[in-house]
This record gives C-alpha cells, sequence and structure tokens, in this order.
DNA sequence: TCTGGGGTCCTAGGACCC
DNA sequence: TCTGGGGTCCTAGGACCC
C-alpha cells in the first residue's frame, strides 16, 4: 500500500495547563493566564498566547513575569486535572492509529503513513485529529507534519496556535535553512554558544560545517547527531512503548533549610512521598539518588546502587539519610532536596526477605490504601505533624505543588 | 530576573572480570 | 608478575526537553 511520503505528525497541545483552566473558569478567557508556582520562588509552567505577547513565557520565574505583565492571572497548578486531560486527548489519538509515541503529557508523534485509505492527504488527518479533539476535550492543539520527526515537531511550533502545517517532502533543507540554530531540537544554550565561537547562527550554517569538525568541538555523539539533523537527516522511528527508568522528587523551600534537623525531616517526607509514587507505579528502586542545590544554586547528588530493591518509606529514608552523610552538607544553607529511585525493578518480582525492614512492607501497603481511598492528607506520620508551641521551621511554608512540565 | 519539577541521555573515570 | 583490551556496572555531573 502506498504510503504518505510525509508519514510523520508531531500533536502538540496548546498552552495546555492553561486551556485546562480555561475549561472551568471561562472568566480567564481572552485575558493573559500563567500557570506555575505562586511562592517567591516559583515560575511559569505555561503561559497563555495573550501573557506571551506581553513577553511571558515558560520557565521565568512568576516574579518577573508579573512585573512584565501587571494584568497576568496566576493560577496554581493542578497536576491531577492536566493528568486526566492528557488521558483524554491521548485516548482520541490512539483512536486514529495505535502508532503513537508520548513525548510527554501534551504532545505525540504519530506514525500516519499507513492511514492513506482513511485521509486524503496528511492535512485532511491533521484537520480531523484537531477537530476531534477539540470535539471531544474542548482543548485546542496544533500538528505538523514532515517526512521526519525533527521536521513535523518544528512545523507543529510553527503552527502554533491552533493550526497545521505541513513541510512537503523535498522542501526539508529550505524549510530548516534560515532557522536559528537554536530552534534545532537539542541544541540548548550550552550548545549554542559553542556554536557560536564557530561562527554559526543558522541552521543552514550548520549544514556547511564539515560533520569532522563539529565532532571535534562537540563530541562524535552530538556532533554527527547534529550535523545530520542540519540537513534534515533524521531516521528516528516512530516507537511505541516506553519504559519508565526512574521516578524522583524534589522541592525548592520558600527559605533555604538549615541544620541537619531539617533536612532529615524533609527527607523523610520525601521518602514517604517517593515510597507511594514508586508503589503505585509498581516499582521498587536498587538506586537511590540524593540530590542537593545550595542556595549559590550550585548542586551535587551522591547516589547508591544496593542488590535489593526498596519501595518503602523507612528503607528509603535510611538511604537518603547516608547519602546525606556522604554529601557533607554541613551547615550550607539548602534550597533544593531531590530523592529518585533508579534501576527499577518490577515490585511484583520475587525478591529477598530482608529481615531487618520486615513488617515495613505491609505497614506502608496499609497506609497506602488509605490515602488511595480518602487522599494524601488522611495519614501522616507523627514527626511531620507541627508540634505546638516549636519555633517557625525555615521552609516549611512551601505547599508540595508536584507540577508537570508546560 | 535569579532561576520549578519531572524526566532522558551523554561523558568520563574507576572497579572489576575475563 | 613491570601487564593488553574489551565489556559491564557504578558514580557524578551536566545538557537538554517539556
Amino acid at each position: 500500500m502506498e504510503r504518505f511520503a510525509e508519514h510523520i505528525a508531531h500533536v502538540d497541545m496548546d498552552a495546555f495547563f492553561v486551556e485546562v483552566e480555561r475549561r472551568r473558569d471561562p472568566a480567564l478567557r481572552g485575558v493573559p493566564v500563567a500557570v506555575g508556582g505562586t511562592g517567591t520562588r516559583g515560575v511559569v509552567a505555561s503561559a497563555s498566547y495573550e501573557a506571551r505577547r506581553h513577553g511571558v513565557h515558560s520557565a521565568m520565574p512568576m516574579a518577573h513575569a508579573r512585573r512584565q505583565c501587571p494584568a497576568l492571572r496566576v493560577v496554581p497548578p493542578d497536576p491531577r486535572a492536566y493528568g486526566a486531560a492528557s488521558e483524554a486527548v491521548f485516548e482520541i489519538i490512539r483512536s486514529f492509529t495505535p502508532r503513537v509515541e508520548p513525548l510527554s503529557v501534551d504532545e505525540a508523534f504519530l506514525d500516519i503513513g499507513g492511514l492513506r485509505l482513511h485521509h486524503d492527504s496528511p492535512r485532511g488527518f491533521a484537520d480531523a485529529l484537531r477537530a476531534a479533539i477539540r470535539g471531544g476535550t474542548g482543548l485546542p492543539s496544533s500538528v505538523g507534519i514532515a517526512t521526519v520527526k525533527l521536521l513535523a515537531k518544528m512545523a507543529s511550533g510553527d503552527a502554533k496556535p491552533d493550526g497545521v502545517l505541513v513541510v512537503p517532502a523535498g522542501t526539508e533543507r529550505a524549510y530548516l535553512a534560515p532557522k536559528p540554530v537554536r530552534a534545532l531540537w537539542g541544541v540548548g544554550e550550552a550548545t549554542h554558544a559553542r556554536l557560536e565561537q564557530l561562527g554559526v547562527a543558522t541552521i543552514g550554517d550548520l549544514a556547511s560545517i564539515p560533520e569532522a569538525t563539529l565532532c571535534r568541538r562537540l563530541g562524535p555523539s552530538l556532533g554527527s547527531h547534529l550535523a545530520a539533523l542540519s540537513r534534515a537527516v533524521d531516521p528516528r522511528p516512530v516507537e511505541g512503548g516506553d519504559v519508565v527508568k526512574s521516578i524522583s522528587v524534589e522541592q525548592t523551600y520558600e527559605r533555604d533549610l538549615e541544620g541537619r534537623a531539617a533536612m532529615e525531616r524533609e527527607l523523610l517526607r520525601m521518602a514517604d512521598r517517593l515510597a507511594a509514587r514508586l508503589r503505585r507505579a509498581g516499582f521498587a528502586a536498587r538506586g537511590v539518588t540524593l540530590k542537593v542545590r545550595f542556595a549559590d544554586f550550585s548542586t551535587i547528588t551522591r547516589s547508591h546502587t544496593g542488590r535489593a530493591p526498596l519501595d518503602t518509606a523507612h528503607d528509603l529514608y535510611a538511604a537518603a539519610l547516608a547519602l546525606l552523610d556522604r554529601a557533607a552538607v554541613g551547615e550550607r544553607p539548602v534550597r533544593l532536596l531531590g530523592l529518585g529511585g533508579d534501576n527499577l525493578d518490577d515490585a511484583a518480582a520475587p525478591r529477598q526477605l530482608d529481615l531487618a525492614s520486615g513488617g515495613w512492607d505491609e505497614l506502608e501497603g496499609a497506609v497506602e490504601e488509605v490515602r488511595l481511598r480518602f487522599g494524601d492528607r488522611a495519614v501522616a506520620r507523627a514527626r511531620l505533624v507541627e508540634p505546638p508551641a516549636t519555633p517557625p521551621e525555615p521552609g516549611s511554608g512551601t505547599p508540595d505543588t508536584g507540577r508537570q512540565a508546560p
């Protein structure tokens, strides 16, 4: 069967978090809105197009965004709502084709090569998909379609908001050449700076540099990758199953944490959250990583890989304390703590019986059960409940927002 | 303007094994 | 016991993405 030449589609929801918020609060329509942290250290996770016109963009400190756009309506994130909306969107996408590769909560690649019998053109497919998503969820989306992943992704960006862009086969390099090299998927701030030193401003400039030169300057892996992308060569197929490799939680504190006791208390809270996330996902972690960010933003990690997979707060907390010792934080103020698990094992797999932690599994399983039925606040650890008449704890003022990507 | 939270992948060195 | 080379795993840091 003949396939569409432009057989890869990239679907991207427009200002996803903002649009989900607008569904339930119509007063947010037509005005500048940002979803993100409301505290002094919060950043913008998602900005409406009205806000973007005032220079507000994601990852910008919220305080800056408010100064930039005094009329900005700021909404704290609601990850559960975005998760539910995401599931609804993906269900609609999968009704068009099973060949879907999710990239995040709000975007995906689709292999539409085989859909020629159902749609007269790639654009016809895109129109049908966007209408179905809007009809089913009320949410706007944009679609880019091209012969390779890189171009489909860049095209959906150019199609925004609420549009479609097809890059016809044969026009790939002409489409890429005038764009700034920073627009290339995989060129961030650091690589951009190094490319500038080479005199590279546009993707066309990049394509004119010999691959060997790029490999020498950027390393063989990145060098050959960028050399290929700049020439619109991107053989990566649309792939289905994405396997989770790590699960982590982290928290930036409104005020820096100081002293061992405060850090231990926060690590216990994190061990609790991480254990809950691991068990909900059906995993146990052989590897545990502690992340510490200091007041000057310098960041260190300490990790340990053991033999036994862990998924109880009790065991994760013990591992975290051992890592905290190794980090030798001392009295330095800490603005962020993080705890993560990797080397994930299927929790259902038979595990070595560890007598030292006997009983915790069952106890925490029961606690988890209560949380699932009555919410996370139904059960708390005695150590985490604020005792009366205690001096104010630095950094305890930040609620756990658990925000996700825009 | 002072920088969130949750991920993936790459690099580079060292340990260890054959 | 003056020592090759490859494979694999672990650790730490960093770039990048949404």
